[in-house]
DNA sequence: CAGGTGATTGAATTCGAATTCATTGATGAT
DNA sequence: ATCATCAATGAATTCGAATTCAATCACCTG
């Protein structure tokens, strides 16, 4: 027996067996809209009988609404924090929106990525990567909504969400502070790292109210051989460094430098955590949380910052005035073995 | 200054620019095309001028061709092998392809998701959840190619591509059987997992016929805490347990659990690993390969398995036949410190 | 220089669903 | 019974690019 219809049943196809007009066939499958409830019934069952199902593409070709967000993401964000991802798709899943990958190699190849993404028809685009002014324009000329996720833009057209960094970067500074620790150490992401930037520089501003000063930095990858390293540099007993006072604390910019620092500390500087160094992170990935390691750290709240990005973007596109574009979301601090912290006393 | 034009630019807003039709607009855009290289020339330019994309849509209503893979995943495999998807990705777009994202809560919502893949007109899918035949079925009537990722079907037709978990766990079993260990204890995945099943069906089949029986199992959910408990069942001296010989080697079905068991081993059961007992896992995720666990593992190889499910994708699709439909790539046996193996001197 | 060849070009059609607009039929008011 | 009103329907058009097919033109060949 011979297939003749590799093709899928269009509007046409249920329309013929159903004994109606096609455009009547597209009205049986919206919400609302003026068709009898009968003929409608009739015509889903004649759908459901050929396995019809309405083209997306020939849809969106006219509504100009397609159902597809861009999701601009880079490996590295990937690979740090993987629920971004799946939290964010299941965000926008469930605002209805389909999530179309663009991985960028490059935080610099945002810009082409968007325009990809357009290109594709997408309602907007979720970006995990920085976007120059000019891009952001260039999407609102298009009625296509732009969220920016953990990346910031003095655009104040612009919706952003993100982790309150800078505050989770104080807080973590004041309460180390209090705890005593005068000998601070940094490990910090590549060189204008967005997010690296941020806190660290918080880190260290609020450091510089207290009266901190001579901070020694290591310029890492956000990988944990990086931090191991760092550690090596900057924890190790070398005649020159002996003559100061040693390192209290290492703060890293983010979780996985943080177990190199650790792991470094522990296992070829043979140094007790957190009696002799205190170590604390950022991210709150898995591997902190095990006994093995109960790394004090920052975790971001990534649920609520998707749901947020996914809703704010539901209600740009649907012209829904939003309450502010600018959304930051709290960090929690969790506190495990790895440091020791004190209640912070001072202000701000 | 109002802005009129908030529509992107169409083939006809460049036909007109440039002065020619909107026929040789669209040929200006293929490789291939009868048009003068002059002529062309200048199409870009105008193009350039108004910023002109062509509409992917639109021309996927003709073309029957979106560039648009459909990625099936599991939240299950987004959180155990987040390099997975940003690795398929990567392949996909190597291959030209933008992946389109379909998370599953459920191993079961496959079939929904296929059809809501085919509906936004994507090219094909690479699945890493379980479809049905009559999925499958419907898929290829449609000429859109399938390609399974660590998933099985026993439909000569579908495109597969998987890691051996089958004589990787066979080899482990054997080796760990050649370092003198004969009581032996597994945690396995949920039941029916269609992976943890072949882990461990081969590992209990190979020590069955190397004469082992009696091997105790727990079945745990992939989860950290699961192995916790798995370990605190199967390793505490409880005054029943004493009487028999304790369990040597504990095979995990996933690296997770593995950590799990560790550290319940260590931490609050103060054994010794691997004297004491022998831990191995599946799948080498990053915390496994830290000096506080050094978990001897499985590697799957994520990297060749998602470019060769892209290739056979892009071949299936441009009808060139594949060698072999169904790939399997062979695991790397890691050996780190938490368990004793000596070479497999038996056969197979 | 007529007829042929091949390379470019443009007009018209196509893809599949949504939408506009006119039409039909039924219902209600007077 | 008559006209207005409203709901439901269908014919025709639309979205934007690709493609078919016919037309045009330059360039050869004999």
């Amino acid at each position: 027996m011979v297939r003749r219809k590799l093709n899928a049943p269009t509007s046409y196809d249920v329309a013929r067996h159903a004994g109606v007009s096609q455009a009547v066939v597209s009205r049986a499958f919206q919400a609302v809209s003026p068709i009898s409830p009968d003929t409608r019934a009739r015509v889903l069952a004649s759908a459901a009988a050929l396995g019809y199902q309405p083209n997306a593409v020939a849809r969106s070709l006219i509504t100009k609404r397609s159902g597809l967000v861009g999701v601009l993401l880079t490996e590295a964000t990937q690979r740090d924090t993987p629920d971004v991802l799946i939290l964010l798709a299941q965000a926008l899943l469930e605002q209805g929106f389909q999530p179309l990958l663009f991985p960028c190699t490059r935080e610099s190849d945002g810009s082409a990525a968007l325009d990809k993404a357009l290109s594709f028809g997408v309602d907007g685009v979720v970006s995990c990567v920085g976007l120059a002014r000019g891009d952001l324009t260039r999407a609102h000329l298009r009625q296509r909504p732009v969220v920016l996720f953990n990346r910031h833009s003095d655009d104040p057209d612009v919706l952003q969400v993100a982790c309150d960094h800078a505050s989770a970067a104080r807080l973590l500074a004041s309460r180390l502070f209090a705890a005593g620790h005068r000998r601070f150490a940094l490990v910090t992401g590549p060189r204008d790292g967005p997010v690296s930037t941020l806190r660290v520089d918080n880190f260290l501003a609020r450091l510089a109210e207290l009266g901190v000063q001579g901070v020694e930095r290591y310029e890492g990858d956000y990988h944990y051989e990086s931090g191991h390293a760092a550690a090596m540099h900057l924890l190790a007993a070398s005649p020159l460094r002996s003559l100061s006072p040693r390192v209290e604390v290492v703060f890293c910019a983010n979780d996985a430098m943080a177990l190199g620092v650790l792991d470094a500390a522990r296992f070829a500087l043979m140094l007790r955590v957190p009696s002799d160094v205190s170590v604390v992170g950022f991210d709150d990935i898995p591997a902190g949380r095990r006994p093995a390691y109960l790394l004090t750290t920052v975790s971001q709240p990534f649920e609520d910052m998707a749901r947020t990005a996914a809703m704010l973007f539901r209600q740009q596109l649907d012209d829904v005035p939003v309450a502010s574009p600018r959304v930051l979301l709290a960090g929690t601090l969790i506190e495990r073995g790895s440091a020791q912290l004190l209640p912070d006393s001072g202000a701000r």
